[in-house]
DNA sequence: CCACCTTTGAAGATG
DNA sequence: CATCTTCAAAGGTGG
């Protein structure tokens, strides 16, 4: 059976009050009212886990309460109720048994339960061989997998088949040219970068739009030189040649746990049901998730946790806001890929404080260089900003390898 | 060709 | 602080 190894007890102590999901249905969400209770606990402790100082609210005190999100998405399904001609069609694994599936972390990840690598998969030399030392032990799920690193050549030693699930859509997260240097050599030709060219944003307007009217400019000015920033959107014919190579260097969101948990039961899913239209597989998986214990749900908590470790790791100075397509519009510069920071892994990334977008277009094009060398900034930003930068009060437990792994690579 | 759909969660923006 | 918005993946669908 997974379970995070929080040796020190503190944080998944809750997994004690571990609630037995027998069956699944209508009854279920009144069950999940106390176990996502218990979860949002598991939630919350691994929040608090990296967080020093912790707020009590969080997901906790939100999650019981319908989401903001729900009403708008329960209009759009309704819409697509509507469209489809009546009342949501009930697919026919609504409320699949999980049981179906048992022991989805014996059989899908080679990974014990704290994220070290099985020895099975330990052996398969097929993830540490080209695997930045960082990455080698997390869970294939994550993102940081050799094959999104990958260069043209292979890994003679890579084997897809080494029971390993791994998805063949891994996302990308390229590596930022300001984390190279200080990358040693296992991922040396990664610091190939030719094509890598600096775009600047254009000078920050003096005068804020509504921010709805942003929004709509945004979506017009999509094949503007700052949109393309964001290559993974949509590029015209004369943009593709740019947008390939900035595709290179789109920092993309890590993963959340429901995310991990879908790249890893899609396929099984799309292959017990002939559907595979995403929308509908999403909706079952949904549902699948929502039927998982808690114990397996915080199995990729954790996963996403590291996610965002790993990810705060290499990209230091990177923020979700960067992919914000409006915010660049109105805008937000990124230090990534302009401004090249060190990726120091002892050291807090300092990365422009949140307030930069407005004090940037109300000041001008301040210097949000300013603040990555010399200069720490006067308010040190929202410990929001990063979640999951400090180490966790018993550093030996789960991650311990990897922070260890961290560590070792910022040696010499 | 590309936006949309659909899910949950994280994080930034906004009021 | 509470709420809203955006983006992560993915692949069929429809304009």
């Amino acid at each position: 059976m997974p379970q995070l190894s929080r040796e020190d007890g503190d944080d998944l102590g809750a997994s004690d009050e571990l609630i037995a999901f027998k069956d699944e249905g209508e009854q279920e969400e009144k069950r999940n009212v106390s176990a996502e209770r218990d979860l949002d606990d598991v939630k919350s402790s691994l929040v608090n886990e990296s967080e020093t100082n912790s707020s009590s609210d969080s997901e906790a005190d939100r999650r019981p309460e319908p989401r903001p999100g729900v009403v708008s998405r329960g209009r759009q399904t309704l819409r697509k109720q509507q469209r489809d001609g009546g009342v949501l069609q009930p697919s026919p694994y609504v409320g699949y048994p999980f049981f179906m599936f048992p022991d989805l972390g014996n059989l899908c990840s080679p990974y014990l339960a704290n994220g070290a690598l099985t020895a099975g998969a330990r052996t398969s030399s097929s993830v540490p061989i080209v695997q930045h030392p960082h990455v080698s032990h997390l869970h294939p799920l994550l993102s940081y997998s050799p094959e999104a690193f990958s260069p043209p050549r292979t890994s003679p030693g890579f084997s897809p088949e080494a029971g390993v699930s791994r998805s063949p859509h891994a996302s990308c997260y390229p590596v930022s040219p300001g984390a190279m240097p200080q990358i040693p050599h296992p991922l040396g030709w990664l610091l190939v970068s030719s094509s890598f060219s600096p775009r600047l944003v254009p000078t920050p307007q003096l005068s804020v739009p509504h921010p709805a009217i942003v929004r709509t400019r945004v979506k017009q000015e999509l094949h503007s030189p700052v949109s393309r920033l964001c290559p993974h959107r949509k590029a015209t014919p004369e943009t593709k040649r740019e947008g390939d190579e900035d595709k290179k260097l789109h920092i993309k969101k890590p993963l959340n746990a429901f995310m991990l948990y879908m790249r890893e039961e899609r396929p099984k899913v799309v292959a017990m049901c002939k559907v595979k239209e995403s929308s509908s597989i999403n909706q079952i998986l949904g549902q699948r998730w929502h039927s998982l214990t808690k114990d397996e749900q915080a199995k990729y908590y954790e996963l996403a946790r590291q996610e965002r470790l790993l990810h705060s790791k290499l990209y230091p100075g990177w923020s979700a806001r960067d992919n914000y397509v409006s915010m660049k519009v109105a805008g937000h510069t990124s230090p990534y890929p302009e401004q090249l920071q060190p990726l120091s892994l002892t050291t807090k990334p300092q990365r422009p404080p949140l307030s930069l977008n407005r004090a940037t277009i109300t000041t001008g094009p301040s210097t949000p260089s300013s603040n990555t060398a010399s200069s720490p900034p006067q308010r040190p930003p929202p410990l929001r900003s990063q979640p999951f930068l400090a180490p966790p009060p018993t550093s030996s437990s789960s991650h311990g390898a990897l922070t260890q792994q961290l560590r070792r690579t910022n040696q010499p």
